[in-house]
DNA sequence: CAGTTGTACAG
DNA sequence: TACTGTACAACTGA
């Protein structure tokens, strides 16, 4: 095997690649997608068609079917937002999806060229020379390709030396010795010849989506030859896609009529000198010639290959590397369509959980089963609704790992419950009132929920707490969030579902597989399964589904704990995000005032705003359109006005204000500047009252907006807000401002006050970078800008003038960001040249940042993570790629994640300790936002200078840095006010 | 009706 | 060809 490779899906060099062993226990390896035992079994059931009936065997032509999709899907449709081009892998993944289902093969693989070193070209040098180079932006998908092939397990096949025919003609041999029915998908036609009554080739007509079944009656009408004098007739007309020149003057038509007169090439070469006409004579002239393409275009049918064909039996693809693989690609359309029209293998699952769900209810009872709990964490789950700060509670389930279960029903609200975050949507408890928690029960309960050396471990557990604290149970002793240690591990993940983790780090279903009354209960209507039959009342019962869900959380914390441990990230768990997450939920219960009279004023002004310039653009272009469209702008822009185009985007060019603006220069005096104008004053005040629209919606009836932070979306451990986002509440211009305004102080408050770090991230690069020059800035206490520019500019700080300034605080912060000279010309439209000697600069005064910068790097190549002064790590494997735009754009990332995350981390760390202090001096004054480096609290009368003590001490000692934090403090009845 | 795209706001 | 997010309207396509 040391000239050929068989490539197999997270395949280390122990596993047997081809027949997967089964054995082993679970939970033995890391990887999920590696466990043996998901595997086992399940063999060929996934998507084998009729059982019993011929094998059939698919093998396709890897390299020519992703090079017809590449260019038969437009590259403008087909990229991810990191700029990745997958049109070929996604006609290629298409193609093979359709192909799996349409076919039902029971054998299958890709075969791949290696090289163009083959045989082929050693004998004849010009052998496919003359091809248009491969496109770099189909050689970089070949790869993902080939990622795509090992997730859902279809074996790749290569042979150094040759083309991915000749592996297709030998494996076709083989199979068909056995008996297969052999199905071979590729867009060359040197394929033709393999074709016979068990061998259909499909080729594509159109696309890859539309693919041709060449049977021998089929190769015969299209070309007027058996398959089997297919390559002859090649072999005379030419093969221009491999560089094979026909015979001048013969045709297809000339060379089928002459194999069929002569019985092939064999006899036509006999006979040549019986030829006549110009035809015959070119034949005569072009003898070896075509002896020589019939040698190049035999396909080898006996090569030495690493597998046989009973090794290529359809496995069940691997569920979690086909989203990790899909989510990458963006292929969001084609995932949902192979797991519907695939029946999916549920490889990685054994089986569901077995739990023994107990039902107490009066206090003794509940006491009982709470005492026999041990002393291991105690995994929990909340049936009932939560969000935007608060939740109510119907019932939870309580568990240990080994399944021991109890539910209890808190149901008061019944009948309309559906859950706002991870929680199935259940009505609330069915039967009768005998199975509530009694009031005692209930307060047996609330003890233990408090009690902080009761260690419980939930989902994604803000909103849980919250439900919970709004049936009156405080919860302590939060001491593990499965959701949030998924998160610490792997931070670039889309979700965090609970049914995925358990897949994944369990290798269950989350279903019941078996649930076992508790000793002593009398509950005859209990149902096996949560979809099950339903119970007298009508509906489910919710107590198995949500024991499940319990137990596996209370299991997953354990495993994710491992996990977490071995990446260092513990401490930053336990200490950091889990304490935060009450902090957080009670940020979000407390929420912020809003002046609902201002908010509307401000509607009604933008409003008019939004309607008189649309008035007035319409009345330049003598016509009305959809002022929001941005394809109708482009109309009116670039065909009706005729302005200079713009920058190209997919749909066109682009309309953003950018663009417009430069318009607006480019296009003074012309006609239709006007409109332009008219067109970016409607922009920003439609967009600011948009915002507010979508402010006084979310104003609850305490007068106050409730936003929910989001602890597990940003991969560099921000926190995000939503619904409504109030990070992102417009500061920059006046019109904005206003919108700022109308966050108020609330009642029972004497002001806001918000604190926020002064360019923290530059601290930050500065500590972490140890640069002198610039550590020396910040001692200094100096603007840092003008420090910065008196040493680029080489003139006294007081010299700096403002754009010099400017200048240098763009690009400090671009620094940050992985900022190239072409980016920093474009931001301060200035020559790339002058940008570069810009940089050049910075850099020579500032090597330190330089040196870090790239070391930075250096390091997460090698290590393949990053990491922020608090050990949280992003895992970068884009890195290694051999794509150079994911290259580029993770090594931007890597740049970005150490200083941005540390950032993170620095004011969590502040928030815990605002928070507790505030706790600790008994003040009544409240933390309300965040906002990346900025917090807003409510100022209890009376309050301020302590809290603004106390604030600042936090803050500013989050961290040791070998920089002062520089902390500035505002104070006023409106978050503008307060602002600075 | 759900998903994608373009635009725009924040740090 | 600057990192991290969220929201919205328009458009697209199953």
């Amino acid at each position: 095997m040391s000239d050929s490779a068989l490539l197999r899906p997270g395949a280390g060099p122990d596993d047997d690649l081809v027949t997967p062993s089964s054995g082993g226990p679970a939970g033995s390896r890391e990887d999920a997608a590696g466990d043996p035992r998901a595997q086992a079994g399940a063999q060929g059931a996934a998507l084998a068609g009729a059982e019993g009936s011929r094998p059939r065997l698919l093998l396709v032509d890897g390299h020519s079917m992703a090079y017809r999709a590449f260019f038969a899907l437009p590259v403008e449709n087909f990229s991810t937002t990191t700029g990745q081009v997958t049109n070929a892998v996604y006609g290629f993944t298409s193609m093979l999806i359709n192909v799996l289902r349409d076919e039902a093969p029971t054998h299958v693989a890709v075969a791949f060229d290696v090289s163009r070193e083959t045989f082929r070209a050693q004998e004849y040098a010009e052998y496919k020379a003359g091809r248009a180079k491969t496109p770099a932006e189909f050689s970089g998908q070949v790869g993902l390709v080939k990622e795509v092939l090992a997730a859902l397990r279809v074996p790749v096949v290569e042979k150094e030396g040759f083309e991915a025919d000749d592996v297709i003609a030998t494996l076709t041999t083989q199979a068909r010795a056995q008996g297969f029915e052999v199905l071979v998908s590729t867009g060359d036609r040197d394929a033709l010849q393999l074709v016979d009554d068990a061998t259909t080739v499909l080729y594509p007509r159109k696309g890859v989506s539309d693919l041709v079944r060449m049977t021998p009656d089929a190769v015969e009408e299209r070309y007027g030859v058996r398959p089997q004098r297919y390559p002859e007739l090649a072999a005379l007309v030419g093969e221009t896609s491999d560089n094979l020149p026909g015979v001048p003057g013969v045709g297809p038509k000339t060379a089928a009529k002459w194999l069929a007169a002569h019985d092939g090439l064999d006899g036509l070469v006999a006979e040549v000198d019986q030829l006549k006409g110009k035809a015959g004579q070119s034949l005569r002239d072009h003898l070896d010639q075509v002896l020589r393409n019939r040698r190049l275009n035999r396909l080898v049918t006996d090569l030495d290959l690493p597998v046989v064909v009973d090794d290529l039996v359809v496995a069940p693809w691997d569920r979690e590397e086909v989203h990790r693989v899909f989510d990458a690609l963006e292929f969001r359309v084609l995932r949902e369509r192979l797991f519907a029209t695939l029946a999916t293998p549920e490889p990685e699952a054994e089986g569901g959980f077995s739990v023994r769900v107990a039902r107490p209810r009066g206090a003794a009872e509940v006491r009982r089963w709470l005492d026999a709990l041990g002393d291991a964490a105690v995994g929990v789950h909340v049936l009932g609704r939560w969000g935007a700060g608060t939740g109510e509670a119907t019932g939870l389930a309580l568990a240990a790992a080994d399944g021991t279960a109890a539910w209890f029903s808190l149901a008061a609200a019944a009948g309309k419950a559906g859950t706002d975050g991870e929680g199935p949507a259940e009505a609330a408890d069915g039967p009768a009132e005998g199975s509530v928690l009694d009031d005692e029960g209930r307060a047996v309960l609330a003890t233990w929920f408090a009690d902080p050396g009761r260690a419980k471990v939930v989902h994604d557990a803000k909103g849980p707490l919250q439900a919970l604290a709004g049936a009156g149970l405080a919860v302590a002793g939060l001491a593990g969030d499965t959701a949030l240690a998924a998160y610490l591990c792997r931070p670039d993940q889309r979700s965090y579902d609970l049914a995925d983790l358990a897949l994944r780090h369990l290798h269950r279903e989350l279903r019941v597989e078996e649930e076992e009354r508790e000793q002593g209960e009398e509950e005859p209507q209990l149902t096996l399964d949560v979809d099950g039959p339903a119970t007298p009342e009508g509906a489910p019962d919710p107590a198995p589904g949500a024991a499940v869900r319990a137990a596996a959380v209370a299991e997953l914390d354990d495993v994710l704990a491992a996990e977490l441990a071995e990446r260092g990230g513990t401490a930053l768990l336990a200490e950091l995000e889990l304490p935060l997450v009450g902090v957080l939920a009670r940020m979000e219960a407390r929420g912020v005032a809003a002046d609902g009279a201002q908010l509307r004023a401000l509607e009604d002004q933008f409003a008019a705003t939004v309607e008189e310039q649309a008035e007035a653009a319409y009345a330049v272009i003598d016509r009305r359109v959809n002022l929001g469209s941005p394809k109708q702008l482009q109309e009116v822009l670039f065909e009706q006005l005729e302005m200079p185009r713009t920058k190209r985007i997919k749909t066109g060019w682009t309309t953003d204000a950018e663009a417009l603006a430069d318009l607006l220069v480019k296009t003074d005096g012309h006609p239709g500047s006007g409109f332009l104008v008219h067109l970016l004053a409607h922009r920003d005040a439609s967009r600011l009252r948009q915002t507010v629209e979508g402010l006084l919606k979310t104003v609850a009836p305490d007068g106050r907006i409730h936003t929910t932070y989001q602890q597990t979306i940003a991969a560099t451990g921000r926190l995000s807000s939503t619904d409504p986002n109030l990070q992102n509440i417009p500061i920059r211009t006046e019109e904005g401002r206003r919108i700022r305004r109308a966050f108020v102080v609330g009642e029972g408050y004497e002001s806001l006050l918000t604190a926020d770090y002064s360019q923290i991230e530059m601290r930050i690069m500065a500590h972490l970078s140890g640069d002198e020059g610039l550590v020396e800035a910040f001692r200094s206490g100096e603007d840092l800008h003008s420090f910065v520019g008196s040493r680029v500019f080489a003139v006294e700080p007081a010299d700096v003038t403002p754009a010099m300034r400017s200048k240098i605080k763009a690009m400090s912060y671009g620094l940050a960001y992985g900022l190239s000279a072409f980016g920093l010309s474009r931001q301060l439209r200035i020559a790339v040249e002058e940008a570069r000697g810009l940089m050049d600069e910075y850099f020579e005064r500032f090597g330190g940042v330089r040196d870090y910068l790239r070391g930075v790097v250096d390091e997460a190549r090698s290590t393949g993570y990053t990491e922020t002064i608090l050990g949280r790590r992003r895992y970068l494997p884009d890195l290694t790629s051999d794509n150079r735009q994911r290259r580029d754009m993770a090594e931007r990332m890597a740049l970005n994640a150490p200083i941005q995350g540390s950032a993170a981390d620095v004011i969590k760390v502040a928030m815990l300790g605002v928070e507790r202090a505030v706790a600790e001096q008994g003040l009544r004054s409240r933390m309300l936002l965040q906002v990346h480096d900025e917090l807003v609290l409510e100022v209890a009368p009376g309050e301020r200078d302590a809290l603004e003590a106390l604030v600042r001490e936090q803050m500013a000692g989050a961290a040791e840095l070998s920089v002062p934090l520089d902390v500035s403090v505002g104070v006023g009845t409106s978050w503008h006010e307060a602002g600075h």
